[in-house]
DNA sequence: GCCGCGCCTTGAGGTGGGTCAATCCCAGGA
DNA sequence: TCCTGGGATTGACCCACCTCAAGGCGCGGC
């Protein structure tokens, strides 16, 4: 698990009417290169940075003092993480496989984006940010493995326009998301297999043969 | 289940320096009394509407379409609820016991207190829900039942200052609070009573024997 | 004081998902 | 091409929590 991360060149891109501000967080930013699985921040860190995975993917955690551990998240191309009011994040953040994040101070942000637009950006993040976990509370609180399952692959599948999908992250990854063990995230998967409502061709990767059923099982 | 609102009288309150916000909140707001069991706002409804709970308490929930319910959150007197960005209501809201709420129109606040003070007070609220929401996902995805119900009743007193505790909730919100069943729950309180962690006066109402204990066994 | 109704507790038994352990599979390296 | 190792699958068994079913008990009404 290397340490090191490579500062990347800064970006030349022409600002847009309705992005101004995730321009000029592109245009402060540095580039950073993670490897798979270090460390993005930690737990309880001070949180004077904001992040935006530029490619890659990333996860938040949490860890129980005895090792058990809820992934709060994941985050894909465009989307920010680490926007935290409380000045500390909540979550550590690691790399899900080699990744490339942008990074950049929040106080310079708001002051160069101005205090309105920093606003917005922020707002816009945490509300998101907000109505994912909610949506993840009544997945953990009170549906099946099978359901949590057919839940994460639909939306999985929502984000990506392509028939094809790709897992970005193992079966552990998704396990500590749903809340499940290792095992019955395999065995989930092979009764949705066995079902004919999902087709694996790979371990990291499936199409949806009957997508319906899939939303039923969903919930 | 009565569905009449009391409208109280309007309030009579000082602006201090710390808190221009919230008082303006209380001088623009509606009290509503709401009676036990009586919805404050349903699920997808759209959200114009912020909320302060004055007396009694309030519970946000979820409800799946064959029933299964989990509740988002508790809310007591001085704090805030039905703050959406989106413009709609992701669960709906419940008066736990008879109570009385501030209501105010979202918009109107905003031109009054202005943008500034609005933002900040909104922002703190939404934040807040986010902090508790992303405990209470640790809580239902990793804890057993006996973590998740010491877990409960520690952050409950840690609200109080007094020795003794009300629970201002029966045991199915607990239940779907914790994404236990109402049996389990009540197993738990009573495996905790014969640990002389907790010591229970009535159904409602407990003090903590030993705080440490509680603590520990919270995770 | 007594009654009755909800809520809560308790018990007995079932089961979904966890645990432990043995393969299996496949991607990457020689 | 074969070898290797780490992730994924599968099986057997177990247990934490759920389900179903009786009571118990406290509180409000009369």
């Amino acid at each position: 698990m290397p340490q090191t991360h490579r500062f990347d060149d800064t970006m030349t891109r022409i600002a847009e009417p309705r992005e101004v501000s995730a321009d000029i967080m592109m245009s402060m930013g540095v580039r950073m290169a993670f490897a798979k699985d270090e460390e993005i921040y930690g737990q309880d860190e001070e949180a004077d940075l904001i992040y935006r995975v530029i490619s890659g993917a990333v996860r938040t955690t949490r860890v129980m003092s005895d090792g058990r551990r809820q992934i709060g998240g994941f985050y894909y191309p465009d989307e920010m993480f680490g926007v935290e009011a409380s000045g500390h994040h909540r979550f550590s953040a690691e790399a899900l496989s080699d990744c490339v994040i942008l990074v950049v101070k929040a106080s310079a942000l708001r002051t160069v984006a101005g205090e309105e637009a920093f606003g917005r950006m922020t707002w816009a993040a945490t509300n998101r940010e907000l109505d994912r976990t909610q949506d993840h509370l009544l997945l953990l609180g009170r549906k099946t493995a099978a359901e949590r399952v057919a839940s994460f692959l639909m939306d999985l599948a929502k984000r990506r326009a392509t028939e094809s999908v790709t897992l970005p992250m193992g079966r552990q990854d998704m396990a500590d998301y749903l809340g499940l063990t290792i095992e019955t995230v395999s065995r989930m998967l092979t009764q949705l297999q066995s079902a004919l409502v999902v087709e694996f061709t790979g371990a990291r990767s499936f199409k949806i043969s009957n997508r319906c059923a899939l939303a039923r099982m969903a919930e």
